[in-house]
DNA sequence: ATTGTGGCCTGCCCGC
DNA sequence: TGCGGGCAGGCCACAA
């Protein structure tokens, strides 16, 4: 599923677009515009914009627009609010969800998707910009588990996992008692982490994920520290979340890589979580 | 305020 | 071979 792992790939994908007008919006599936968000309020807010930026922060990627939006269309539109678009910038914020995938001029910067499809239904298309000139930035998702909204609240976001100190990890868990894997995916304390990244973080850390966050010790607290900047380091390199170490092993009757024991396989903060019950404490 | 739970979405896989 | 139930998890609303 993306991941910040693989929404940075989308982010990259998606900056070979900045510089372009948008002509066009495709908004075929009025659910799958958040924060309540109409389809004619979303194009006429985004047609005729240029995408000056594409950013990141944690699983959710942000498009910069400037210029003028397009001038409301039909005489005696109301537009009695309209008036604060006119030439102020807007950020686009595209959510993946577990199955959206980012495609730009008719690629896909990731194919492979873990409980994702490859194929390519033109129903599952939710949304797409269509550019002047030519080219597309169009969002796949067969399970409409992703989203689009206009100007998101990017302060509801804790520090990004990319780059993540250990001042930060150590107030993102302090004076916690819900579970440590629950802390990690809370996107509020640190973006980005989901399911099968924070299962392999605290797979390499040897912590325990339903141990109380503010539990840990300075030590364990270094130890996850490495262990998040290593794992993101990895994984990105082999190109996904889901080419973990613990990955292969993550499934019913799975052994521990390190070790060998079974591992064992319970709910922990409302996800399924693959844990070693010998090295992980 | 913090933590936990259930529901949403729907393709896919397993067992019968 | 077809069918139905369970499963996957990011996110949100809501409960305790």
């Amino acid at each position: 599923m993306p991941e910040i792992i693989e929404v940075e790939l989308y982010r990259i994908a998606a900056s070979a677009t900045i510089g372009r007008r948008i002509l066009a919006v495709d908004a075929p599936d009025a659910w799958y515009l958040k924060r309540g968000v109409s389809m004619n309020a979303l194009v006429s807010a985004l047609r005729g914009r240029v995408v000056d930026a594409a950013r990141r922060h944690g699983k959710l990627l942000l498009l910069d627009l400037v210029g003028a939006a397009s001038a409301p269309g039909a005489p005696g539109a109301s537009v009695t609010a309209g008036a604060v678009d006119d030439g102020d910038a807007v950020t686009l914020g595209l959510r993946f969800g577990m199955t959206g995938r980012l495609i730009v001029d008719g690629i896909a910067p990731i194919t492979e998707l873990a409980y994702g499809s490859s194929r390519a239904e033109r129903s599952w298309e939710r949304f797409a910009l269509r550019f002047d000139g030519g080219g597309s930035l169009m969002i796949s998702d067969p399970r409409r588990l992703g989203g689009v909204e206009l100007d998101p609240d990017e302060g509801d976001l804790g520090p990004d996992a990319y780059g993540l100190t250990a001042p930060q990890l150590a107030h993102a868990l302090a004076g916690s008692h819900a579970p440590l894997k629950a802390r990690l995916m809370d996107q509020t304390r640190i973006a980005g982490l989901g399911n099968l990244l924070t299962d392999e973080i605290l797979w390499r850390a040897g912590l325990d994920p339903a141990r109380p966050a503010g539990s840990l010790e300075g030590r364990e607290r270094a130890r996850l520290a490495r262990a998040v900047t290593s794992a993101l380091a990895d994984l990105s390199a082999r190109g996904g979340s889901h080419t973990g170490d613990l990955q292969s092993a993550r499934q019913r009757g799975g052994r521990c890589p390190r070790d060998g024991t079974p591992l064992q396989r319970r709910t922990v903060a409302g996800r399924t979580t693959y844990s070693c019950p010998r090295h992980q404490r």
